[in-house]
DNA sequence: CGTGCCAGGTGCCAT
DNA sequence: ATGGCACTTGGCACG
């Protein structure tokens, strides 16, 4: 157990110097902004960074139970010294996130750089760079076109040209198809046949999709192709492309039928 | 600085009592799961809850830069007890994340409570349940027939009847809607249409919606409404709706044209 | 257990 | 700033 006006000085000096703070103590907290939300006196950790994300944390659950991001944090004593009221605010949207401590039992402050290090692979950006290496594993003939293009509608994916000269936008994701991709794929299909005023063909590539996501994609004329991938365990690599495997005769003739 | 060794003992006593342990230490990470990744030795906090989860934090954002949920953790000496490797693992997917410590800042346990105290306001949940209690501030004379209704095709948020007998499908968003909640109202409304065999509106409720997901609406017929409402400051009653303006004449003939 | 979807989503990137 | 979207999305509720 500290002092709260010790504590006070030790958060504003932390809080200048960005460094990372860590408070354990009894307190609640009061939310008020694109929500409200208010959690009763008890025992928490909240965590302040030094770019101003602030974070309260429950015992349980990686998500915490408030946070703020990007804010400006004050710090004053309230109720003759009797509790510690800690303010983290921000306009645009308005947000306030009032602390209130009435008792801390650790506070720390860590000198650490603001730096993301984080080197990930297997991301859907990965696979879709490694997909435009070779596109005759989608189909044979597949030629790329674009990647990435953006649309007044939307980002698609990869955009080919099959042996027929058909345009094929490709949607691709790193998991379980739902919905969500079914009509992406259909916008981006529509988007580009509007365009370029020639035959499109879409096709949805991914390690799976919902039964009801896959009826959608079927209704609505397209194609899906299961992708298989690997995780190079190291991280020096990026995913490997295993397999893919067409679920579907390819489609010739499209009718595009009414979605539901 | 402490010893790893005394380091290994406190960690494997506080996820024994699930306690919240906060280490903060030099360290490296790798994570093989569901994607994987690498972080090179540096200074960090690492977080393990009373429920198994575990998350790494950089001095910056909220989300951590690695986290696991529901693992199971151990802790071993390596290298002679040069290092100190804690391990966090999971079965369906099978996921791994190591922790690899060369020095430990400090490390603390701190009982708390496995608790959900958020009390938290102006959720969907929230405006849909005061919406149920006045369907007429949508539209005169409309009438509740269901809520949270579940299909085989997801999940409506509220079925109604008008005046002229026709079924009205609403889905209800709390931010700005964009191109999911359109189609998501798509489905629905047919569903409901194939469903009852009777005439079927689809009004999209919310506070703003995208421009694209604007004319993606109003080409498969369906309307939408602005929704204003307000939070209650101090969370002890529900958000308050404080007024709905239609902003599209009522469609008597819908056409369903394609989407696109 | 899978399916669907909300979330104060967060965070990233491009126009 | 806004838009569109991926995310190791997380977390929940319901079948």
């Amino acid at each position: 157990m500290q002092g709260l006006s010790a504590a006070k000085q030790e958060i504003e000096k932390g809080v200048l110097a960005k460094s990372m703070l860590t408070i354990v103590g009894d307190c609640s907290v009061d939310y008020l902004g694109r929500a409200t939300s208010t959690l009763a006196m008890g025992k928490r950790l909240v965590l302040i960074k030094g770019d101003g994300s602030v974070s309260i944390h429950q015992n349980r659950l990686v998500r915490p139970t408030n946070y703020m991001v990007g804010t400006k944090i004050s710090c004053e004593l309230c109720n003759g010294g009797s509790n510690l009221v800690l303010r983290a605010s921000k306009q645009r949207p308005k947000e306030d996130l009032t602390i209130i401590f009435s008792g801390i039992d650790d506070l720390k402050a860590y000198e650490m750089e603001i730096v993301n290090d984080l080197r990930l692979s297997g991301s859907e950006r990965d696979l879709n760079e490694m997909l435009m290496q070779d596109l005759s594993m989608i189909e044979p003939g597949l030629k790329p076109v674009n990647q990435q293009q953006h649309f007044q509608k939307g980002v698609c994916d990869i955009i080919a040209e099959d042996r027929e000269g058909n345009f094929v936008v490709i949607e691709l994701k790193r998991r379980q198809a739902d919905y969500a991709g079914v009509t992406q794929l259909h916008r981006y299909m529509h988007e580009v046949q509007k365009m370029k005023g020639r035959k499109t063909r879409g096709i949805l590539l991914a390690p799976d999709i919902r039964k009801n996501a896959k009826n959608l994609l079927e209704q609505l004329g397209l194609e899906f192709a299961k992708l298989d991938f690997e995780l190079t365990p190291s991280g020096e690599e990026k995913a490997k492309i295993k397999g893919l495997e067409r679920k579907q005769s390819k489609i010739t003739e499209h009718m595009h039928p009414q979605q539901g």
